[in-house]
DNA sequence: CTGAAAGCGCTTACAG
DNA sequence: CTGAAAGCGCTTACAG
């Protein structure tokens, strides 16, 4: 494992020109960088990120959180995020928090603070105050995506206006007796967002002078098959069925949709279906949705991070709150259309 | 930000027998061990992982790549994969391949030889001869999972096999039209996947006497758009559809489905549907298929490279050709049945 | 059981 | 532009 010493020695210069030349620092004169780069490439030397940590104090390392890694939303959050900092010669180092509490203690307050990480982005993850104090303590500063952290910056959408324009988008449409399908209660209490997406349903339909039936709110875990299961329960009321369910995501909207097709009911002729996401399958399914764009949101983070990195004076700075809000757009398919009475 | 010597310093001993006593080494008196954890709780120390890695040579870190991030079968092997190591108290960095061939060569030729993992996980990424050597110099062993990898370690499920049970189990039901929805060529060129699952189908047809007309052989791209395309245009020849059809993977089993009930078809009575994964969905869609586990393939993968990493004489045999093979039972669900003339 | 000290492999102010 | 040397914060053989 050749080191610098070697490299040194075998382009004739001393330890501190070959760190210079390799770092694309100034102050090196053509000839001695073209030497040393000669003898790297021809020693196939490569730089020991541990002994250039603890010489900087600067890991070029980012620590990502987020509470599930099979879900598609965040598999695509995190795929933006990986494919950013690789970019920018970063490494991702990855923290799942499904364990529970005792896991989620030990990474806060060992993983992420043994100097491994520059910062954190945490997905859908809602440090509190005493996870918080410790990361700015190691003057760590910390990202959020999916919700507003107190005390730290961080990017999201409005859940609770993306609630209103789904359930307006219905309501434009001639629609009266409208649905929802949020997050099951206690699954994301980080920031409670199911709660957000309803009450901005719940305000829309106030708005509107409409009432909101109790069976026509149900929750699930954002799944597909967990969606299928209430939405076929909504849909088979035989006596007030919803003309149009407006889901918190879109695989939520394909489990309806499913449930739907399988009650032999069209959509949207017969229900129309909103969702949120823009997921991938989003087209397939032509289900109308609010779109997230995942992906460039968790680019967005990034750069936000990096610049953040880059500012000489970030110690005076580490965490403060600053909330960033990413548009959600509608986009509209063909799984929502004006209601015909039956 | 405290250091080791602060801790000495506060617990009256030497930075010694704190470095001892926090990694809970021998040789170090009750007594001594009492005061140094309670200092290092007092100020709350966290070792630099950078400067202890730069003593011993141990990063506590593996180095995970994968091709997608954003797919079912990859997400949940790095969710195996993450939990396992964190529970060991390794961290995991993440290298994602979708950048293109200029992404993957930095990958291997910078980022991985940094010294910043002790070791490599490859999920479906076969490194050449050049890329192993690099690692092999290095002294970082590498462990593949999802092909054999020629000259290093790995794990997979045999393919061929699967491809020949799947086959096997829709002619015992007396199918003798069989279809088959592979990979598309190309897209996973790494460990030609699909064409072994191909040759499997193959060779159980032909065992069996059986033609494989070519209208009965598609290629997808592993999502379910993408089969859903394919099994319609398959389903509908008015000729000769076939009367089940083979999946490469699950999900392609789901878009099948989906494409055989949008033509009126029923699952399993007019069509018969096997895929390979065991997705979380596959009960849901009722789905027969040929279990994977990604989930302990990964845990597994993980066991396996720390097991070698404790190996005193790792140094000898840092990468030697070795296949485990991951067994891939039948899970026979309720999409493929008996198969009636109509 | 415990401590003084060397060493891991870089980076960077300082002096030239 | 360049080099000698200190320093980053740990670990561990060595000696006691």
């Amino acid at each position: 494992m050749v080191g610098i010493e070697e490299v040194a020695e075998h382009a004739g210069v001393s330890t501190a020109t070959v760190s210079r030349a390799l770092r694309g620092k100034a102050h090196v004169s053509p000839k001695a960088r073209a030497k040393v780069e000669a003898a790297a490439k021809e020693l196939g030397y490569v730089a020991s990120s541990s002994a250039a940590t603890l010489a900087t104090g600067r890991t070029q390392n980012i620590g990502v959180v987020l509470p599930y890694i099979d879900r598609w939303f965040f598999s695509v959050i995190l795929e933006g995020i990986e494919s950013t900092l690789i970019e920018h010669g970063y490494d991702l180092t990855l923290y799942n928090m499904s364990g529970g509490q005792s896991q989620r203690d030990r990474i806060f307050n060992e993983f992420l603070l043994r100097k491994r990480v520059d910062g954190v982005i945490a997905v859908a993850v809602n440090p509190n105050e005493a996870e918080l104090e410790n990361l700015t303590r190691m003057k760590k500063p910390i990202i959020g995506i999916g919700g507003p952290i107190k005390g730290a910056r961080s990017l999201s959408m409005d859940d609770r206006a993306a609630g209103v324009l789904a359930t307006e988008h219905l309501l434009t449409l001639g629609h009266t007796r409208i649905g929802m399908i949020g997050g099951e209660p206690g699954a994301d209490r980080e920031f409670n967002q199911p709660d957000l997406r309803f009450i901005g349903y719940q305000q829309a339909m106030n708005a509107a002078g409409l009432e909101v039936k109790p069976s026509w709110s149900a929750s699930s875990d954002y799944t597909i098959q967990g969606a299928y299961k209430v939405a076929k329960q909504m849909l088979g009321d035989p006596k007030d069925a919803p003309t149009a369910i407006f889901c918190a995501s879109d695989e939520m909207g394909f489990g309806t949709i499913m449930a739907a097709k399988d009650l032999g009911l069209e959509v949207p002729k017969d229900i129309s279906v909103i969702g949120i996401d823009d997921h991938d399958m989003s087209d397939f399914f032509a289900l109308t949705t609010i779109s997230q764009h995942p992906r460039e949101q968790g680019k967005k983070a990034v750069e936000m991070m990096l610049q953040l990195l880059n500012d000489a004076k970030l110690q005076e700075h580490v965490n403060v709150e600053e909330t960033t809000e990413w548009p959600a757009p509608l986009v509209v398919r063909g799984s929502t259309a004006k209601h015909v009475g039956r």
